[in-house]
DNA sequence: ACTCGGATGTGCGTTTGGTCACAATAAACG
DNA sequence: CGTTTATTGTGACCAAACGCACATCCGAGT
């Protein structure tokens, strides 16, 4: 069972006491996923939302062959499959696990009584709705101008950063992440992306293994991102 | 000076009546602004949001080498500006009329006050908010999985619909555009717009003039922005 | 330990689309 | 009205990146 503990702790509860908080509690559900599972997919009418509390989420959408783009990845105390409860249209996007995933589901009808006895949370969402607009803005601008090699340490930058904020800046970072995720995620075949990684491994920016990529040299991967 | 009528036709006060829309009214201030000239610039701070009464504008974001990527366009009827006020942050992209153009201005802290008196404008905020999100990831897709030429029929698509909707789908459309402004909407460059515009200039379905596309077979075109 | 399967590294030909260059044309302005 | 200036059309060349092919390589499972 959630405690109010860790919901203050997502972005849109982070406003308000414990005691109106309370409430939600019970209604949330808990729900595992094994990796590779879908939660949600493009089209379907969503009728509850999530938030993340061990694992990680990868939002994407199709193309007519099969092919499939990375729109964002979500992890702890983030939530997601908001969208469609707000505007009452179908998902947009599909939703995957991309690890053993933890979540608690909030039912359409619960969140919209929570959030008329709550009106407050709606200053809330629409912030957390302008960032995640401002991010699809500016991967829309970077996807023009930049190549792929720089786009590539963007993203790294970014994953990097949402990991674990906490760490010093000279503290190695690990992104687990397949180079087919990755090359989803930035717009570019998984080939161009191995051959990115491997021109800034020889130059001794990164490490890579299955999975996994180890950012070294942060600073240098900065200028690379700014090239 | 403003009315309410023309107010309710603005998809964010659409679900208020005339009387709670009166207040409003006073705090409109209406401003003009010649073609080409910059209503707010990327990293501004921003204090106010715009609804438009007449003309377009452009919002685009620049790169470090001074090109610009249009995000979006935005025509009468349609507000911009407004997620600086809600959250807080400075402008993420630069505003610029298209055309003679016409807006209202709202301030922020009337904007704000507004808002708490008329709690119900924020889930018509979230509506819109969530429609660009949805906007803005489906331009990301679109720009991994489809060519130039695909991608241009799509927007000049996009755009007839949003010119005149009311017109039946044989009747020609006009899209008033320099092939510039379509390029950097498409984010491709001018040439290689030039050239697909050629090839449906060549199969009928469009003529092209100056600052001036005229869409003859839209089902046409539709069938080319399904390839 | 061995094997199988998912994940990665890399060479190569092909394609798309960008850039440069310039001609043609139409609107804008004196 | 003619001259200027923005806009459009096209050819030629070039670079970035895709897609295919295949060799590895690591890890999980038996």
């Amino acid at each position: 069972m959630a405690d109010v503990e860790f919901l203050s702790r997502v972005s849109i509860f982070a406003n308000l006491d414990a005691e109106r908080l309370q409430p939600l509690i019970g209604k949330l559900r808990p729900r595992r996923y094994q990796r590779g599972e879908v939660i949600f997919h493009e089209d379907d009418p969503g009728d509850r939302m999530h938030i993340i509390v061990e694992g990680s989420v990868k939002i994407s959408v199709a193309s007519e062959d099969g092919r499939e783009k990375n729109i964002a990845l979500f992890k702890p105390g983030d939530c997601f499959g908001e969208m469609a409860l707000l505007d009452g249209s179908n998902r947009s996007a599909t939703a995957t696990a991309m690890e053993t995933l933890e979540t608690l589901v909030l039912m359409r009808d619960d969140f919209l009584d929570f959030l008329s006895e709550n009106p407050q949370v709606a200053a809330d969402i629409t912030r957390l709705l302008t960032q995640r607009l401002r991010k699809a803005n500016q991967s829309l601008a970077d996807t023009a101008f930049l190549d792929v090699p720089t786009r590539v340490a963007k993203q790294l930058l970014t994953l990097a950063a949402s990991d674990d904020g906490g760490a010093g800046p000279s503290e190695p970072r690990v992104v687990a992440l397949g180079q087919d995720e990755l090359a989803s995620l930035v717009g570019a075949s998984r080939e161009t992306v191995s051959r990115a990684l491997t021109s800034y491994r020889r130059m001794g920016i990164l490490t890579t293994s299955h999975r996994r990529i180890v950012i070294i040299d942060i600073m240098g991967l900065e200028r690379m991102a700014s090239a």
